[in-house]
RNA sequence: GGGCCGGUAGUUCAGCGGUUAGAAUGCUGCCCUGUCACGGCAGAGGUCGCGGGUUCAAAUCCCGUCCGGCCCGCCA
């Protein structure tokens, strides 16, 4: 272990409590005796005076040392390093009009400093720290989340995590002016079949039984509801055992909503109004409400996608009568097949020379995983059409007919996918978004330009190739739309649920549902989802039972804290605006976690390791375990 | 499980078969009384992720492996 830097500085605190931040400062401070303690954020040692940066949360202040005012905090000043913690008494003092620094909301002052306490010396960081963020270099994650207490003094962070405590503050207001109570669901709950991978808590009372860590609170707020509680709320932490995104970590915080006798519209409605106080008090803006909606049918043939970015042009549409007896045979026998051709219009990029429009063609095959992409250029000179088809294959004024029905001028470029759906629009969503990136077209995410859409009518389940079995779109507990509800034995793929997501700008922000509240609809989707009534009172034998004494209708819905501090932030990832995030192999490098335990702890537990045969344990756990064993 | 990109000084990167591996920044020392990402001078700092191979010669080429990031699968 390093001893403590430059120890002989540290001096006791003598000055008392700080009587301002580090921000605080104004021009109309002059002539107050003050006290800041913060961090050495830059140091600027002229040799007979010395200029700090002292750094805190609330911003940057220069203090000034010079042997006229104290010789022996000048002297020491001389020695301070970035980061050592300082305490400065001294008095507010204007400066003078060439001396101001418009860069900083302090600028117009300094603190001539008349005594300086040494509080803690720091060591040279792995990383230069600083507010000023020009000298802050773009250090790797993987160091910065080592060091995330360093990371965390930086000014972006702190902003971040600033934002996501106002959105706290503004949810819970929200709430609470609409006669919600939140109320805490188990974090120590059951584990249940359906969704994603759980994590396990062992159970030391009952050996080989497990706790699982809630992916969401749904069945709890359900019986909340069926508890009379009318209306919940709750900023929760979920736990999903997958595997990591830059927008996905394996715990987030979800802002979950329940409400008794709830329709879609008033979840809408109550949805949008928070939308609206967030953006207002957050963003400083008024949102148009209602939002507009779209069904899942639409945004799929629109969008090629249940989230769509509607920012941008370049729809989808389906142009499969234009090549009615074309001849050409590709087209031909996709259409036959029951397929479709999709095409979309990229305005202004029909002048694109061959070895760009190669490349695209490599990327929809590579990247998108489409069979091929057939084109068709309209030169902005107006010149002849062009396409990547000979005119034997596939006469001209096919694809003009086509151009013309997705509405292009001269100028345009027209891309075609062929096969079947879903897969074919969901390959042109892709490729939409891919032309709306690389030509600008789609907004940047700090553009501040939002788009909120609801997406309604998802199909109540979808059948799994794997399983061999129908699984739910949404949940298990999502009620189907009542004029289905006939066809759910016969035609399970066709029916509709009271399902809705909330889309930001192409993401996922939130979503939701009118429940099931009675016993036999609900037996009825675990049947269609091969849970027969034995298993399904095994595994929710707690929400049938429920359902026996009176369950009122209710829904809700549950938005994805983490996702919506990350738009607003700006950010690019869910790191940054987390606290103490994972990386992307689920491990928080500065704690190092997860981690091995002792033999004696997994054997309280009555637990024992069965490692894969490339995993090898520390020597004092694998010494350990067999000592125990 | 798979694909792509990356790993060289404390940090960010350049170098991509041929002298002693460079720059910026940080760090250390000296100088400097109005700077504000201060400036000047001097200096220290490297197992080029790791292992193997090809070659007269490897940071550079090949194979393997580890680590990180982005993505696919996965995420009701």
């Amino acid at each position: 272990m390093a001893e403590q830097p430059r120890a002989d500085l540290l001096s006791p605190d003598t000055h008392g409590a700080r009587t301002h931040t580090c921000g605080a400062l104004r021009h109309d401070d002059t002539g107050e005796d003050v006290t800041l303690k913060g961090w050495v954020d830059t140091r600027r040692d002229h040799g007979g005076l010395v200029f700090i940066d002292l750094r805190d949360r609330y911003g940057l202040t220069q203090v000034v040392f010079s042997p006229q005012d104290n010789q022996d905090a000048y002297e020491a000043a001389g020695r301070l390093r970035r980061e050592d913690v300082i305490s400065v008494r001294g008095t507010v003092r204007p400066r003078g009009d060439e001396a101001v620094n418009p860069n900083l909301d302090t600028g117009t002052i300094e603190v001539k400093a008349d005594s300086l306490a040494v509080l803690n010396t720091a060591e040279t960081p792995p990383f230069v720290v600083s507010a000023h963020e020009e000298r802050q270099m773009d250090t790797g994650e993987a160091l910065r989340l080592k060091h995330r207490y360093l990371d965390l003094r930086r000014p972006a962070l702190q902003d971040n995590l600033t934002l996501r405590h106002r959105l706290y503050q503004t949810t819970r207001r929200y709430f609470d002016d609409h006669d919600f109570l939140e109320v805490e669901t188990p974090v120590l709950m059951k584990s249940t079949p359906e969704g994603a991978r759980d994590f396990l808590v062992p159970s030391r009372l009952h050996p080989g039984r497990f706790y699982a860590l809630p992916q969401s609170p749904q069945t709890y707020k359900q019986l909340l509801m069926v508890g009379g509680l009318d209306r919940y709320v709750q900023i929760v932490k979920c736990f999903r055992d997958e595997d990591l995104r830059a927008d996905r970590q394996p715990e987030f915080t979800q802002i979950d909503v329940e409400m008794t006798f709830a329709t879609e519209e008033q979840v809408y409605d109550l949805t949008e109004g928070l939308m609206a106080d967030l953006w207002a008090d957050l963003e400083d803006t008024t949102l148009e409400t209602p939002f507009p909606r779209m069904t899942y049918v639409e945004a799929l043939r629109t969008y090629g996608t249940d989230k769509p970015d509607t920012r941008f042009g370049m729809e989808l549409h389906d142009v499969s009568d234009c090549f009615a007896g074309s001849g050409f045979r590709v087209f031909e026998s996709i259409v036959d097949g029951g397929g479709d051709i999709v095409a979309l219009r990229v305005p202004g990029e029909g002048d694109r020379n061959r070895a760009q429009m190669d490349r695209l063609e490599d990327y929809v095959t590579d990247e998108i995983g489409a069979a091929g992409l057939i084109y068709f250029q309209l030169p902005s000179d107006g010149s002849e059409m062009t396409q990547n088809l000979s005119t034997d294959a596939l006469p001209k004024e096919y694809g003009r007919a086509a151009a013309e029905q997705v509405g292009a001028t001269a100028g345009d470029l027209v891309l075609t996918l062929a096969g079947d759906p879903p897969t074919v629009y969901e390959q042109a969503g892709d490729l939409r978004l891919y032309m709306g990136e690389e030509t600008g077209a789609r907004p940047d995410p700090r553009s501040g330009e939002d788009q909120f859409l609801w997406v309604t009518d998802f199909p109540l389940l979808e059948y799994d190739e794997d399983e061999g079995r129908y699984v739910s779109m949404h949940h298990p507990f999502t009620a189907p739309q009542a004029d289905d509800l006939d066809a759910l034995e016969e035609t399970p793929g066709d029916v509709q649920a009271r399902a809705y997501d909330l889309v930001l700008n192409g993401n996922e922000i939130g979503g939701g549902s009118i429940r099931i509240h009675t016993r036999e609809t609900q037996q009825r989707v675990f049947d269609v989802l091969g849970i027969d009534a034995d298993e399904a009172q095994e595994r929710f034998g707690f929400l049938l039972d429920a359902f026996r004494y009176g369950a009122p209708p209710h829904g809700g819905i549950a938005l994805g804290l983490d996702r919506l501090v990350m738009l607003l932030a700006g950010a690019d990832s869910l790191r940054d605006v987390i606290a103490f995030p994972k990386n992307q192999s689920g491990q928080e490098p500065m704690v190092q976690s997860p981690d091995w335990v002792d033999p004696e702890q997994l054997e309280t537990l009555a637990l024992r390791l069965d490692l894969p045969p490339d995993v090898e344990p520390p020597a004092h756990v694998a010494r350990r375990s067999r000592l125990a064993s």
